[in-house]
DNA sequence: AGCACGCCGACT
DNA sequence: GTCGGCGTGCTC
């Protein structure tokens, strides 16, 4: 059942059942039954004789849904095992795991269904036959491009069923039951005909080092921007084709361009399945038979992709295995990198995680050697690596945050006909607003921030909450207009770049240029014309695209990441540093990396500048050795809010004192902090509170977890604030 | 999480 | 007299 609770329910059976429907009851199969005062879907986990409630408390299920179960025994047990790692409720897990229409209780959908083509007459056609019937001919038009039709293709395209009759009867179209396709790109008539690219010696040696067997073995394909991490997926992927088994391949939330899926459809001549958050309800269902049943070979998906079933897997791909798109940030805190690996081994099959700047928990693995550690440092075409310089900006006249040294290289750049991007990672216009008379800030009402001027709307923004109100000329407090913007983001940065390079085109890429479905790539069609300009953008600049005319990327500011409070600040900076410094040049045309910072001497910048990711991470593991945080501790994060400012961090304390009384935390070698206010200690109205639980083994952590669980399950603050558990967090916001 | 039941304030 | 506010408690 999707509900937060942690136990599961006893029904009796069916009124209506049939003895042979009792002897096909299989754990795995939807029922649908009374709870409370509605109707749900539930899954069927156990078929009992006995059961320890009450009889006269038992009512009988209303119906069962399924004929197969649609959770396999290894999935029902993948998502057991989840709901004890992550501490979450086992029917909200199993929720999370299936398409939406079957957790409302919709019907499979009959994977069959009626097409229309055109026979071989219809084919035979001139081009502009018809033309003395314009309805006819669009259909025909359709027919032609589309190789065959359904229904909804005929309303969308607005076409009636007689214009379609009227075709059928001239013998010139005819009707077909096909499976159902399951939404991949429109196929095209190059489709599987590209040929496998020649690798190089290191992409030879990571294909041949991956073993497409029946067995588990995790590998870290580690390669650096344009070294082809995607050719040796490819790669694989035919190989595992060839023993006709299924791949699935994981990508971030965003990484899922029209590029990759058609370099994948040129490539491979199968059904591709893909799942993504783009898709309606239906077209995800079907994408999901089409796996289950093995129709489809290639399942490229998003993070609850990892839970597809599949008939014969065997290989998974994680591809940028770093990004914390994989982790679910509500509800059911799960990481489907982990999942991935957890069920790989389960179901012993290779599993490939993919990154040119690993996680350091999989950089760890690997050195550890429970991962295969995987090579590719060469660029394609003997491409050079970008070249990075650090600016000292202290002391240095700045000009609404670029220094005269950045200004004269971005103006290098743009005579020469070159592009240039330039990386803050802050949008709107400026994050603060003073005034210079009586120091008054603007600050968001139900949050503990400062409102984001956005300028161009004439608005205060909070972007932490909804909050949003006009932007005045004046201090509210004072009635000065001495008004302050304090430091800058996307919007100004925009506008500055504007004064100063009047003849040049400023494209802004960044969460409020963007909010159109297509306005994305309507901007980044100027810049693909190659003519000179710049990119101003935050960290949507770093993922998915290439500029290969960019010859210089220009960060701005690199000091928040390095002093952020959040432990995993400086990791996150140095990976999209290096995402952002990869989107830039080609072989022909180096790029350059100019990285504005008060703190030249900084060890770790000038480790990551000098030699790289690889030593910039180690010297990020070495200090999380140092203070026993992940990977070599592990963590779990308790987080209760409310709106009373003071019931969360009483129910963390009596977390805290009910474990204490039991020395527990002492026993299992593991350690609580707080409860502390959360980094932000009042977000959307509510006053926040967080407890940290730090242990040297994964074991001590669980333990350790479970019994404050179930202590805080009992509190009679339980239901009233709102709690929840994250294992290995991500973020500790 | 939902959803109903319940017990107190401002309305036709 | 009721409509409806959201606190509290339950779901086999």
């Amino acid at each position: 059942m999707p509900t937060p609770l942690k136990r599961s329910f006893d029904y009796l059976l069916p009124l209506d059942i049939t003895d042979l429907a009792i002897n096909d009851l299989k754990p795995g199969l939807r029922v649908l039954a009374p709870f409370g005062h509605r109707q749900l879907t539930g899954i069927l986990l156990e078929v009992k004789n006995s059961s320890d409630v009450p009889a006269a408390k038992l009512k009988p299920a209303i119906q069962i849904l399924d004929s197969d179960p649609v959770f396999s025994p290894q999935m029902l047990e993948l998502c057991r095992w989840a709901a004890n790692y992550y501490q979450h409720a086992l029917g909200d897990v199993l929720s999370n795991a299936i398409p939406a229409l079957l957790r409302k209780g919709h019907e499979l959908i009959d994977q069959k269904e009626t097409r229309w083509r055109l026979s071989t007459e219809g084919k035979g056609l001139p081009e502009g036959a018809l033309k003395r019937a314009a309805k006819q001919a669009q259909l025909l038009t359709l027919l032609q491009q589309r190789t065959s039709i359904n229904t909804t293709d005929l309303s969308t395209s607005g076409v009636s069923r007689t214009i379609l009759n009227a075709l059928i009867k001239k013998d010139l179209v005819e009707k077909f039951a096909s499976e159902a396709a399951a939404p991949t790109s429109p196929n095209n008539e190059s489709d599987g005909t590209e040929e496998p690219l020649v690798l190089n010696e290191e992409q030879r040696i990571a294909l041949n080092s991956v073993n497409i067997q029946k067995r588990y073995q995790c590998y870290l394909l580690d390669g650096v921007t344009g070294s082809g991490k995607t050719e040796v997926y490819l790669q694989l992927i035919a190989k595992c084709l060839e023993k006709d088994r299924q791949t699935l391949v994981l990508i971030p939330e965003i990484g899922l361009t029209p590029q990759t899926v058609s370099r994948f459809r040129r490539r491979f001549n199968c059904h591709i399945a893909l799942l993504h958050s783009g898709l309606t309800d239906r077209e995800r269902l079907l994408s999901w038979q089409s796996a289950k049943s093995g129709q489809a070979k290639i399942i490229i998906g998003t993070r609850s992709a990892v839970f597809t079933q599949m008939g014969n897997i065997g290989l998974i791909i994680i591809d940028e295995e770093h990004d914390s798109s994989f982790k679910q940030q509500d509800g059911f805190r799960y990481s489907a990198r982990d999942i991935a690996i957890k069920r790989a081994h389960q179901l012993r099959c290779p599993i490939i995680l993919g990154s040119a700047t690993p996680s350091l928990e999989t950089l760890h693995n690997a050195q550890q050697s429970r991962y295969q550690h995987l090579h590719l440092t060469q660029r394609a075409a003997n491409a050079k690596p970008p070249l990075y310089e650090l600016l000292d900006i202290r002391n240095a006249p700045m000009d609404e945050g670029f220094s005269s040294a950045l200004l004269a290289a971005i103006k290098k750049e743009i005579t020469a006909g070159n592009q240039v991007l330039v990386f803050i990672n802050r949008r709107g216009f400026s994050p603060m607003l003073m005034c210079h008379d009586c120091g008054y800030v603007a600050q968001c009402h139900h949050c503990d921030a400062r409102m984001t001027v956005h300028f161009q709307q004439g608005m205060l923004r909070c972007h932490h909450c909804e909050g949003q109100e006009k932007l005045l000329g004046f201090c509210p407090d004072c009635n000065s207009r001495q008004l302050d913007f304090r430091g800058s983001g996307t919007e100004r940065s925009e506008q500055a770049l504007n004064r100063l390079f009047p003849n040049t085109q400023v494209i802004r890429i960044d969460r409020d240029t963007t909010s159109r479905k297509l306005a994305m790539q309507e901007l980044l069609e100027n810049v693909h014309e190659g003519t000179p300009c710049i990119l101003v953008g935050t960290q949507m600049l770093a993922k998915g695209h290439h500029f290969p005319d960019v010859t210089l990327v220009a960060v701005i500011d690199a000091d928040g990441g390095l002093f952020s409070t959040d432990f995993r600040g400086p990791e996150k900076m140095g990976q999209l540093l290096i995402q952002v410094a990869g989107r830039a040049g080609r072989a022909s045309k180096p790029g350059k990396v100019m990285i504005q910072t008060h703190h030249p001497e900084h060890p770790l910048i000038n480790s990551l500048v000098n030699n790289h990711y690889h030593s910039y991470a180690n010297q990020l593991l070495e200090e999380r050795k140092v203070s026993g945080l992940p990977p070599f501790g592990h963590l779990a994060l308790i987080r209760a809010e409310s709106s009373n400012p003071q019931q969360p961090e009483e129910f963390l304390r009596a977390l805290r004192s009910g474990i204490e009384t039991n020395g527990q935390t002492v026993d299992s070698g593991s350690r609580l902090f707080g409860p502390l206010p959360a980094p932000m200690a009042r977000r959307a109205g509510f006053f926040r509170a967080q407890l940290l639980l730090q242990a040297d083994r994964r074991k001590n952590l669980h333990q350790c977890l479970k019994a404050l669980c179930n202590i805080g399950e009992q509190h009679t603050l339980a239901n009233k604030i709102r709690w929840s558990v994250d294992v290995d967090p991500i973020d500790m916001h």
